[in-house]
DNA sequence: CATAATTAGTTAGCTAAGCTAACTAATTGA
DNA sequence: TCAATTAGTTAGCTTAGCTAACTAATTATG
């Protein structure tokens, strides 16, 4: 097995327990990982269109119109006219803003749990890793 | 964003696209990737039960049932008698066995391009997390 | 040793997290 | 001006799981 096999192994080995351990995480704010992940993008890159959010995280835009509805349901995020009557611009609402806040630290001591015994250089190192491959990967 | 952050963000954002293009490649051999996945643990690892599969791959023995189902439908997999009457052990059959080969050598340049500008170590560095984090997380 | 508990596997039906196709409404460009 | 493009939606599908409830076989216990 090649070390390029090995890796992407390892990440398909660690992808669900992950995902599963999150969502557990997150059921207490009546979140998924998928909805956590535009809450994220969100609070990170500040209010954006429904088309933005879809290209930065690599999906189609019938997946971000149900995640935003849903987001919407919860009071998390509001939608308002953007420069465009065609375009929706999704934000934080206030209830939003402090619930993301609150669930970041929520999950700091499971972030970090599951980084134990990983040094802070190797995560870096790790995260360029996957930011390159998206690069590599992208179109 | 702390590193932990950072790092699952990362790791998010490249899942997706990753099996999608694998699925793409994967395509012309009748595979998905999880099926794929159940093929690469049984070359690497031989012959195994059902449970011994679900085991490994952290999921549930219904979604082995199905995979491995598909996996005979194609002739790539049969399953014989274990030492139990109950135990179903599943191994490649010779199609199978040259399958593997053949989509290993398929994937090679593909899984080179998603990791091209990446150092050997860097790789192993980032494969080692991952097995790291699938540790920690386990239950 | 009989029966209770456990284990391997299956079936049925559900869910998360996407997808494509086809549409409307608004905007842009030839 | 009207054709093409763009933002967003709805409907319905798919992948890759899941849980609950079951059968058949095995193991442990009173």
């Amino acid at each position: 097995m090649t070390i390029e096999q090995q890796f992407f192994n390892e990440f398909r080995l660690m992808y669900r327990p992950f995902t599963n351990q999150l969502n557990k995480q997150l059921e207490q704010y009546q979140l998924y990982s998928s909805q956590w992940a535009v809450l994220r993008f969100l609070i990170d890159k500040g209010p954006h269109s429904l088309v933005e959010i879809a290209n930065f995280m690599s999906i189609e835009k019938p997946s971000v119109t149900r995640l935003v509805q849903k987001l919407v349901e919860l009071g998390y995020v509001e939608t308002v006219a953007g420069k465009d009557k065609r375009e929706k611009v999704v934000q934080l609402t206030p209830f939003g803003e402090n619930i993301v806040q609150e669930v970041q630290e929520h999950l700091k001591p499971f972030l970090e749990k599951a980084l134990a015994g990983v040094s802070k250089q190797d995560t870096e190192i790790a995260s360029r890793v996957l930011a390159n491959i998206s690069k590599n990967i992208h179109q």
